[in-house]
DNA sequence: CTGAAAGCGCTTACAG
DNA sequence: CTGAAAGCGCTTACAG
């Protein structure tokens, strides 16, 4: 089959153990056994079994990534995917993929077989029944989302929660007293995805707090869907100026939806969002709003779960990552 | 640690070689005894450590899957990953996830060290420079896309082809007269991505064999692309009547710099697609066309590799899923 | 600075 | 139908 340390050791004429240690590193190697033994390694390209090392060193160098693959799917997680297998393989970690549908028996499975070191779980809900397993599994972890109750598991998210205070807040500094938030599916409510609740959260205090008219609801990711929320909104809020969308695939028919009810954007109606920047800028106008830094986040879980400790911690605390406004062209001062 | 076969026969009283049958099948067993090895397992939750496992037996239920996280990421890649890790899940085996940044060396490395069984390899170029290292591999392998030569290597693919040819057929037959093309970003053509180049000669092919007036240009996914797309192409084709789309996220943006420009879909303007089946269906009006089966090539995907023999074999020949045209609400028949 | 040896947890011929 | 034993390829104390 494959090349075996003891035919490498052969090769160079040295002992196994020796070829071990110059791949390990834990022993000093003289600087001419070294060189011969690495170009043994070259010459039969050698690469260790990452079965037999698991087994003798219980580390696999593996990390599991629990990927929520529902139904419609939700095309924002693919950044973070990508970044999150970006940095492990920079840091010689391999990515195993699970999905979330199988649940907590699905990673318990895993980790118990020894597939992987550490975990990372990429969309958490608010009450997330994954929780009791997580912290039993004596691995290191990181969740990317906030859960009511973190248990001491370190978390990580984008502030979700500042985002969308961030842009309704911005509506009211420009005047506005009123605004319709547009959220996602009700399907991703019903699941209580806890950066969903965060958001909407964090626009309705805004609104509060800025003494803002408000009204709200789920919406598909389809044309005829946006008239209907658009229509409503005007419905209930027939004085509205303003309205933020946090739902990235229906953000070009939002924008359609109020052009074609007469509404220009921005002079009778102001729009922000939060979204990727890619489908905050293709639009016309550009839409202002926070992006979402779905590479850094994914970076930053990445680095996280390797070197975070196993176990819950009580002083673990949660790591937001901070919002930033961009102005672009779908918002202006009421009245001006 | 974790459970070991060792623990599991002390506590049901038999030897460790038959729990170990008990678990693999390969010898009968009675049923007594299986009951207890059963139950012991359960009591103690004894899962086998995997790296022990691929270790003696030389296999590990581990696919790997090569997916593209190129920028701009390619959306419409997440329901391949989706469909292909539950597909093999189902049938008890996990998905490593390798990028494809890293070229033939990462596959090299993975298989080399035993990670995985086999490998599902997601977007092929025409004149792919992993084939290399594919065929050399002796690993059962799939590949998601048709390369110029398959050095029969098993492939499958959606007939991207086919697709695009009858939506340009279809559009003859309306009695269209001329087709403008809008594709995708330059940088998927850069890349030589099969799919990309078999839409586009499919739908050439198809103008020609029908006479029709035809242009072409490479679109990004923003409405300011698309408005340039529109407007080049009717400064090409001043007569034009209609346009072909294969860029999914410019879809909506497409319809909208039509509309700006005057043109209403369907009466001055027919327009079909090659996308997915939500968006085709989310715009106003509803996009008539192909839509891509992503779950069903997934699933076949896995399903090929966990039946395809190791290496090449000569009379291996791709597999093309059939394109099926659905007429919805934006092409009509020229001059009605 | 180097080597011989034990053992990680499995699977499977071999023997009964 | 069942058990005792070898060995997969590594890593790391132990001995020199």
């Amino acid at each position: 089959m494959s090349t075996t340390i003891a035919q490498v050791a052969r090769y160079a004429g040295v002992s196994p153990s020796t070829v071990s240690y110059v791949l390990t590193g834990n022993r000093p190697i003289s600087e001419a056994t070294r060189t011969r033994v690495e170009a043994a390694i070259r010459d039969l390209k050698y690469r260790p079994h990452a079965g037999a090392r698991s087994l003798r060193s219980s580390r696999t160098n593996v990390i599991g990534l629990v990927v929520p693959f529902h139904r419609p799917h939700d095309v924002s997680a693919l950044p973070f995917i990508g970044a999150i297998a970006a940095a492990s393989y920079a840091k010689g970690f391999n990515v195993l993929l699970l999905t979330a549908d199988r649940g907590a028996a699905e990673i318990d499975r895993v980790v118990r077989s020894a597939m992987v070191d550490s975990l990372i779980v990429l969309q958490i809900n608010l009450h997330d029944d994954r929780m009791e397993v997580l912290t039993d599994l004596d691995r290191p972890v990181a969740l990317i989302g906030i859960p009511d109750d973190t248990h001491g598991l370190p978390c990580i998210d984008f502030d979700f929660h500042g985002a969308a205070a961030l842009c309704v807040a911005h509506l009211a500094d420009l005047g506005h007293r009123s605004v319709a938030y547009l959220g996602q599916p009700q399907l991703m409510y019903d699941r209580g995805t806890a950066y969903v609740q965060r958001a909407l959260e964090g626009a309705r205090e805004a609104a509060e707090r800025h003494d803002m008219s408000w009204s709200t609801q789920p919406c598909e990711a389809t044309r005829a869907a946006t008239d209907r929320a658009i229509r409503d909104a005007l419905v209930r809020q027939p004085d509205l100026t303003s309205v933020m969308v946090f739902n990235e695939p229906a953000l070009p028919h939002v924008l359609e939806s109020l052009a074609s009810s007469g509404k220009r954007i921005p002079e009778d109606i102001s729009v922000v969002s939060i979204a990727n920047e890619a489908a905050l800028t293709g639009t016309r106008p550009a839409v202002s709003g926070v992006s979402i830094p779905a590479e850094e986040l994914g970076t930053a879980a990445a680095e996280m779960v390797l070197s975070a400790p196993a176990g819950p911690s009580p002083d673990t605390e949660p790591v937001l990552l901070p919002p930033i406004f961009v102005r672009r062209d779908s918002d202006m001062p009421l009245g001006s």
